[in-house]
DNA sequence: TTCATAGTTCGATGTTAACCGAAGCATCGT
DNA sequence: ACGATGCTTCGGTTAACATCGAACTATGAA
């Protein structure tokens, strides 16, 4: 059955994560969906099984993608019924709960409070999204100076964007990612606002008392 | 989220039952998924708190119905991409496998058999097929009347049609219904070909080993 | 009123499947 | 050759949920 297929949190999230069209690495996939690679890599097969991705092997890589548009479309409207009956409450994934307010994506934050952030920039009108990219704007860059002494000039870098839209799979919206996402996670850093959880392998970023303080002030819940 | 309820094979095959667009009671809805109507209950007021289908009392009945076409349309789409997968393999319900082999259904046979029955029925040009409805040929009449001393025309009914097309829920394919449907079913039961199960509230048919050649013989495996 | 039917709620049971650790290929880089 | 990385397979644990029996509510019939 496909819609089991579909049913499972694990698998919705990394389906989501294939919408975009893009094809995506089973690694990859086993980030976004906040999973170890070996529950991720029985999903694959399951859905792979079910005939709705289809992988390509690349070097030591396997990357998936949507079998067709078709499938997308059906993705959407199940995502569309889930909307009409204000049932969008997020299922989450498995594990703790700590990892779904503030974790590590990469080199940067996700969870509630990653996508938080970037809701607030927007309204802000610290960033401009279009479509799949953002842009930092005039207030932006002096924001960034001002409060956490980030010099936007210095983020530019040959491969990777400054800003970039990242999908949060507990959250199923955009946090900050890019050079700059990377930057503001290391400056809460060496501010002691945050910490990455000692327990190895954690993802779980730990907010420290005037850090929780300092983050709401600069972007608490936005009003818009 | 929505699939999981889609996922669930007795849920799924409520809402099969509900395609049609008819409003089905709840103990109907049961009849149809093969399961008891307690364990019904709990899924159609999950299905309910889903928005996928919407009660209506009437009396002490509740009848229950897809909430809208759009529903349907997504229903519909998840069908696609199981054919589409070669996927359509029967995810049984719960519980015995004798009683997907055959068992009763209201007053008629259902079940593997049940389906084989009419699917011969068509090859054999016994029955035309249209849309909706079904009608006995004259190729038709004639073997009811040899083959199983049935006389079509005592079968005539002011409120029921004589054949008529039912879901099956094991199958997910229709079987032969109707006062004809019924009297096939007496008459293997009078010829002592089946017999239901003595166990009380069963619907379990059990097959002689003579009901069982004299089947085959009528409606052995069509090749068509 | 009393009985029967339709449906729900509650509690206990059982099965399924997601999950992860450990170990096993395969591929790439050195 | 060797180690590192990406991914898979295997085994055992755990949690979720479908399932049913029994008891309860509500509606209709006698």
């Amino acid at each position: 059955m496909v819609a089991s297929l579909v049913g499972d949190p694990a698998r919705s999230n990394m389906l989501t994560a294939l919408m975009t069209g893009r094809a995506l690495t089973a690694s990859e996939l086993a980030h976004q969906a906040g999973i170890t690679p070996q529950t991720a890599s029985s999903h694959l097969s399951k859905l792979e099984a079910g005939g709705l991705i289809e992988p390509e092997k690349q070097g030591r890589h396997r990357y998936y993608r949507l079998t067709g548009p078709d499938v997308a479309h059906v993705l959407e409207g199940l995502a569309g019924l889930a909307e009409r009956a204000g049932h969008t409450r997020v299922r989450t994934g498995p594990k703790e709960p700590a990892l779904r307010r503030a974790r590590i994506c990469y080199d940067h934050l996700a969870g509630d409070l990653g996508v938080q952030m970037l809701d607030s920039m927007r309204s802000q009108r610290l960033v401009r999204q279009t479509k799949q990219s953002i842009e930092l704007t005039g207030e932006g860059k002096r924001f960034m100076a001002e409060a956490l002494q980030i010099d936007i000039e210095t983020l530019a870098h040959p491969r990777r964007p400054v800003c970039k839209a990242c999908l949060d799979w507990s959250e199923r919206r955009h946090h900050l990612a890019g050079t700059l996402g990377a930057a503001v996670m290391s400056r809460f850093t060496e501010l002691n606002w945050a910490a990455r959880d000692p327990a190895p392998g954690s993802r779980v970023v730990n907010f420290t008392r005037t850090g929780e303080k300092q983050f709401a002030a600069l972007f608490g819940h936005a009003q818009d």
